[in-house]
DNA sequence: ACCTGAACACCGTTCAAGT
DNA sequence: ACCTGAACACCGTTCAAGT
């Protein structure tokens, strides 16, 4: 029952699969995702890289893992909406910022299908799309079309943020940069991507991101 | 002018970039993304290491020309539709099999985010929504929408295959083990991945996908 | 200009040995 | 049961040295 109190070299806590979770969260954070290593996280939990493995079968498990604890919180931290679209969007919304606050979770969420952290996304878009009241054998096609286009989008969104990030500019200037290249892009090739360089520059992912949800929401209900 | 017509264990060619993109799509293909190393494309090529650094930046330039290899000749098979819906059609689903049949592809794309093969299949699109005929401030917006839903459904599937494929199964029986682990799942947390378990059994990827492109285009139209 | 291949600084993972 | 840390079999990348 009595904690060792003493030795401050010592760990505090003994080692836990939920330890070495959190401590790859931070640790992916704020090194990303090739800052993971066992041996970076053996440091930090002061081990050794083989006592992992006693908890955690290999990196891509302790991936999802994490992948997974980041999803739980923020499906619980969304609140259902008036109606279903509006919770829909809700879902949508949280799972982008939570994709964009941690970029790693866009690619571990693409890199493990079939898997927990999928699946309860999967789940609380599909119990909105039932409550939508459309046609019931095509819950499925719409549950995934939203589920992948939360997820592909995200993904990009990331992407884009961490090679801003990898470039050393903001938000702004990485657009302003991407905006001027597009605009210098041969009109013959490239026409619609310069026609729409203005629009790159300017624009909030966020706020495209909810109008193509906003757009699939519109065809589900045109086809009702 | 005259080539060194002998020496069989000698290149037949001198190294090139192209070839080097190409013996990495085969690599990529045969033994996917992870067989992709640069000794293993340095004894294809019967060269070193080293060589190839002489023609490609690394291994990320590397993936990226691979993968624009790809896209290219994925867009130029596609050709243009009755409509611009139906173009869009034959882009999304010429790039949709592309993306399965190599699905390295669909990872690559995810991962260099404004670079070349990224800018060729948008541009595609993007010309097909201008045909559309939407509101110019909504072209980007809209394009957008649709790459990402491309991209993200793609790799999605090309994921769920590669899973497959790492079990030793094909795609019917896959789809019958997992739709029985969701029909088996709690029925008070995931009700719905219960109730959708059958259509997951007998669904079509190819047509889901197809249905969710339409669910946008038909988003647009209602917009209009 | 282009190629060679050894060497460097890492990885994930295993496993005998300890407590 | 859980932890240690050396060792194994790899990586991507560099660079002096060759042609």
């Amino acid at each position: 029952m009595v904690k060792k109190a003493r030795g401050a070299q010592r760990r505090e806590e003994s080692l836990s699969r939920d330890r070495i979770i959190e401590a790859s969260i931070e640790i992916l954070d704020s090194r990303g995702e090739d800052g993971l290593t066992f041996r970076a996280l053996a440091e930090r939990l002061a081990t050794g890289p083989g006592a992992i493995y006693w908890h955690i079968a290999n990196k891509s498990d302790l991936l999802t893992a994490a992948c997974d604890a980041i999803v739980a919180r923020t499906l619980e931290a969304c609140v259902a909406g008036a109606t279903p679209q509006a919770t829909i969007r809700a879902l949508a919304l949280g799972m982008f910022d939570a994709i964009d606050a941690h970029p790693w979770v866009g690619s571990a969420l693409t890199d493990a299908p079939g898997h927990l952290p999928i699946v309860r996304i999967f789940e609380r878009i599909g119990q909105q799309v039932r409550a939508l009241g459309a046609a019931e054998d095509t819950h499925w096609a719409v549950a995934s079309a939203l589920l992948s286009y939360v997820l592909g989008v995200g993904g990009q969104n990331a992407a884009n943020g961490q090679l801003a990030r990898t470039r050393g500019l903001d938000r702004s200037d990485f657009l302003e940069t991407m905006s001027t290249a597009w605009s210098q892009l041969d009109p013959d090739e490239y026409p619609f991507a310069r026609s729409v360089a203005e629009q790159l520059r300017d624009h909030d992912d966020r706020m495209d991101f909810l109008a193509g949800i906003d757009l699939i929401l519109k065809g589900i209900d045109a086809k009702r």
